[in-house]
DNA sequence: AACAAACACAACCGCCTTACG
DNA sequence: TCGTAAGGCGGTTGTGTTTGT
């Protein structure tokens, strides 16, 4: 669409705001609320386009903005979520209170991108750049440099190719062969299976029988995507799979439970407040040697568990717990459970080593976005829609209905769980 | 003091996505 | 299903201020 159309009407004003149009914005959108943007210049007797008059209540007028310059405290979590998201503003703001993205986009590059070149860190690519100089070196000729562009925004920085990979393997929905390739960027993903939909609906259908209610607090049967929240035999056996056994896991063939370091919790419980934290010895590890920078479920946390102490479901019979393997092993690599990716972690912290002289251990900046980060994937794994087969199985459907209602949330779910990794 | 360069910030542009008729 | 309006986002440009010569 390009050009908002208010934009094309003529007298518009353009540029630098003056105090007297900032004073009517501000008296409209405060007596009235902004409502649809496109009216606000009319109502408020402004020459401006709507989206101009978005811009400047969301940047400037906003009064929930902070002001002043910027900490070192949030500098130093910029640069962390950059890492993570790339050039994604909008989401690195929304984790820095009272700062647009505009604000954080600024700042990034007038100012931190400056330093941490000085730094002797790629600001693309947040390792030293001696590092990535060498790794550039053999490709210069057709790929873009890091000095001339930032991260690409698709790729959502260092974890960025995880949605790519989701949607190639939606698409190549068998086992993932795909993954083999960007092995070395995602190693531990490249362990997560998606079943096909054929599969998917196969396994639904011959566990029908199984399901004497969708409410039951009991475990459902047969639910083809635990494929999705686990992994293979061989990472689950080599990396310390544990003998808590998914409930669902029927399959044991195509899929092994790993370490499950997580009591139960309820969606509801978890689209609030997901109690992960970090476990300085982390007794729930698993087994798996890292001792540190690892994430357990903290049971004395009131809000982290429901039903603490019980084996198996939530309410809806649907395995969370799976989710934090994911997470430690896909999402966040530092906190990834193979002792050969202790290096990763060392790499994955060297900036603010580098930056201020000291390596610091377990920043709680880190901790406090890894949780953040976390809460999004919860919640849109909460959103995943057994309900709704649940639903379809409630209301008599035929079996022919049923498979359709199935086939439909495969395609929806997948497509959401591919977004919402997308936004982490 | 005058000028230019560098800097910081505000605003715009163009594209994409979503909602809705 | 399609077209349009609107919201949102990231990249880029414009403008005012500061700093150095």
């Amino acid at each position: 669409m390009g050009k908002h159309s208010c934009c094309y009407k003529q007298k518009l004003r353009k540029g630098l705001w003056s105090p007297e149009e900032d004073e009517k914005l501000m008296n409209h959108i405060t007596k009235h609320g902004h409502g649809c943007w496109s009216t606000v210049p009319k109502l408020a007797g402004l020459q401006r386009c709507g989206k101009s008059c978005r811009l400047r209540w969301i940047n400037y007028l906003r009064p929930d903005l902070k002001r002043g310059a910027f900490s070192q405290e949030e500098e130093d979590l910029i640069i962390e979520l950059h890492a993570v998201l790339g050039n994604r503003w909008s989401q690195i703001a929304t984790r820095l209170p009272g700062r647009t993205d505009n604000e954080i986009k600024n700042l990034w590059n007038s100012s931190i991108k400056k330093k941490l070149r000085q730094k002797g860190i790629d600001p693309n690519t947040h390792k030293p750049l001696a590092e990535v100089d060498r790794k550039i070196a053999p490709t210069i000729s057709t790929e873009r440099t890091s000095e001339s562009s930032d991260i690409d925004p698709s790729s959502g920085g260092a974890l960025g190719n995880l949605s790519h990979l989701l949607s190639e393997t939606a698409q190549s929905p068998e086992l993932l062969p795909v993954l083999g390739k960007h092995r070395k960027e995602t190693t531990s993903l490249a362990h997560l299976r998606v079943p096909s939909k054929e599969l998917f609906l196969d396994q639904l259908v011959s566990g029908n029988d199984n399901l004497p209610s969708c409410r039951s607090t009991g475990p459902i049967p047969n639910f083809p995507f635990q494929q999705l929240m686990c992994y293979s035999n061989e990472f689950g056996g080599k990396h310390g799979g544990s003998t808590n056994p998914l409930w669902f896991n029927q399959n044991e063939s195509s899929c092994s439970t790993i370490s499950t370091v997580m009591p139960p919790v309820s969606p509801s419980t978890l689209s609030t407040s997901t109690g992960l934290n970090r476990s300085p010895d982390n007794p729930h590890s698993g087994g798996t040697g890292i001792q540190s920078n690892q994430f357990y479920w903290d049971t004395t946390n009131p809000s982290s568990s429901s039903n603490k102490g019980s084996s198996g479901s939530n309410s809806l019979g649907f395995e969370l717990q799976s989710t934090s393997s994911i997470l430690e092993n896909s999402i966040f690599p530092w906190t990834d459970l193979s002792p050969d990716k202790n290096s990763h972690l060392e790499e994955e912290l060297k900036w603010p080593d580098l930056l201020h002289g000291t390596f610091t251990d377990t920043p709680a900046t880190i901790q406090n976005l890894s949780q953040s980060l976390y809460e999004d994937v919860v919640k849109a794994e909460n959103q995943f829609n057994m309900e709704g087969l649940c639903a379809a199985w409630s209301q008599n459907l035929q079996p022919q209905q049923h498979l359709q209602v199935a086939s439909d949330l495969y395609d929806k779910d997948l497509q959401r769980m591919s977004l919402s990794f997308e936004n982490i």
